[in-house]
DNA sequence: CTGTCGAATGTGAACGATCACATGCGCCGC
DNA sequence: GCGGCGCATGTGATCGTTCACATTCGACAG
């Protein structure tokens, strides 16, 4: 009672205190099927009794993993790399593992380099690199190897397996479902164009409209911020042709959706807007947007999927799944006025 | 050349290479003053010939320190949480230190306590709390001692140091602009009661409105949702004396906008908003939102500051930093009519 | 001349777990 | 009846660093 040195316990106290080697109680801590049901019953009552906790750092010392997974994120408060960094971090503590973040200020080849040697450093088991920007894509290129690692909505192609929501499947979502509603074509504004989810939502859209025999009206070049959007906008709202816009992001769209209200056009019944990640103000813009939703706690469960699937030693199954999107319907999109 | 096995350089190789004993490779890389000069450079040339890269895992394990902060964060994709993150990671990163996070489902107090004990075991040499709930606060005191520890957003009253935004001179700020500008009185659109943020936003509320000798009409109860704002601006827009409103967040605020705007009430000409956080849509609402900045940023680095101090030993200079906010005027906030 | 001190460096033992291998024992098959 | 196999457990080495203490050597004061 008293002789307690205020020392934390570690294994050969539970060891001593339940009459067995240390090595018992290793195997009891880490599931090894031949310890008799007894003698694991007596290991965990002193365990508990000490409330002993192994030592994160003796253990990746000696064993060989860490139980951490490195996240090299892009520098950024977008709603996408946040949900997705927050999936991941939920998926990965379910299974047991822990996340170790560094967050880059630029995503070129020399940050991204340093991070993973930062987290090789730290002994990470993983490295998951969020990495959008089409810069990333030659930068993870020049990855260490032997660092088993899982891009997220990048380089589909690439040697590494990624994982992504698929960007071309969201746009011809938005598209076909203004098509429907009758509109002759959609015109759409984008990305920024270093950005692959940019690139692939524009190749979307353009095979929307062409599978569907329509004009592809000259794209709108915009960089995800809400003024990129309402400068969009207020280059469209004048034209009487443009019925329809799919925005690549939400942002873009309310800032749309202002330049519109500001010019006189109203949304749906002259201009119907789509736009693209369904962030959680979507829904009570004016009026409620139409988006893609993507399912960004997917994308966690499938990179931690990867991961597991690459420290088994095979490559994982499938190396570059891609999570379907949906379309989330709501006011901003209605039939065009002459139908 | 041929000889390599594949295998890392430990701080042994870098000693034979460089003739000198381990522990004075050791000495180098921890800059220890009694190393002579010719020695520090003949180790240091051998650490980059072999690329050598101090094992973090043993270091943690034979010295005191880990070098790693553990955040423990509420499992959320509020702009505030998530920037506070952001911020921390980088003043982190600066100091040499690295980012452990866990997300939290529930900000309860076994949650924490777990979240806690996790980080422990993982060695970290101090913790960061990102606790803005009532719960929270609570969770924080059964805190186990012994671990640094800096809470964030909460307690400023508590036994742990803590870093936070001044809420109340930032809603005083918000008040005191819409008072200047000629308005009888504000309104006030709460955030949600269990945050301590909503708490410290009424009451500063509530001060700047007595200060002024103006009436306190009665405070309108939300969620930090737009939805929230939106349900608070159907009840407000049809009454004529409301012609200002303070709302908890920009979030609620963009639902006010919209539901000013459908109830036919203009911003500012009829009723002018006011939101908090200034989140990157808000100068492209209709009309652009008048807020108030919080700098997160300056909550990391105030945060680090913190607990390097707490390694020093003794406590920290101040224990609870109050962080200035700072008035943003856009166009939602103008003189009322009758002025 | 000698004793002491401090700077520069080396030696071996931690740190707290796992790994590789050894041991004891009951059971099965020939 | 006995060799061998598999289960349950124990023993010592090992992971890669830092810590505590020992050693060497030159300078300087008494």
């Amino acid at each position: 009672m008293s002789q307690q040195p205020a020392r934390v316990a570690v294994i050969r106290d539970v060891a001593r205190l339940a009459g067995v080697s240390h090595q018992t109680v290793s195997r009891v801590l880490n599931n090894h099927p031949s310890v008799r049901e007894e003698t694991r019953d007596r290991v965990l009552r002193a365990v508990q009794q000490l409330n002993f906790r192994p030592n994160a750092m003796a253990r990746g010392l000696a064993g060989r993993r860490s139980r951490l997974i490195g996240v090299v994120s892009f520098d950024t408060l977008l709603y996408g790399p946040a949900a997705t960094l927050l999936g991941l971090e939920r998926a990965a503590r379910r299974a047991g593992y822990g996340i170790r973040i560094v967050a880059l200020e630029q995503l070129d080849r020399a940050g991204v380099a340093e991070a993973v040697d930062r987290l090789t450093e730290q002994s990470v088991d993983g490295v998951v690199i969020i990495a959008p920007l089409m810069t990333a894509a030659a930068a993870v290129h020049s990855l260490p190897t032997g660092v088993p690692a899982v891009v997220v909505e990048s380089d589909t192609a690439g040697e590494l397996p990624s994982v992504s929501v698929d960007q071309v499947a969201g746009a011809r979502l938005a598209v076909e479902h203004l098509l429907a509603l009758g509109h002759r074509t959609v015109w759409h504004v984008s990305g920024p164009q270093d950005w692959l989810e940019a690139r692939d939502r524009v190749d979307g859209w353009r095979q929307a409209l062409e599978a569907a025999g329509c004009r592809v009206p000259p794209m709108v070049s915009g960089d995800w911020s809400p003024r990129s959007g309402y400068e969009a906008g207020r280059l469209l709202a004048d034209r009487p042709d443009v019925t329809a816009v799919f925005c690549a992001n939400d942002q873009q769209a309310l800032g749309m959706l202002r330049a519109l209200h500001e010019q006189g056009r109203r949304a749906p019944e002259d201009v119907s807007v789509v736009g693209f990640d369904d962030i959680p103000e979507a829904a009570y813009l004016s009026p409620p947007l139409t988006t893609v939703r993507q399912d960004f706690d997917e994308v966690g469960r499938r990179c931690l999927a990867a991961l597991l699937e690459l420290f088994d030693g095979g490559g994982p199954a499938v190396r570059h799944p891609r999570v379907p999107p949906s379309l989330v319907v709501r006011a901003s999109s209605g039939p065009p006025r002459s139908a």
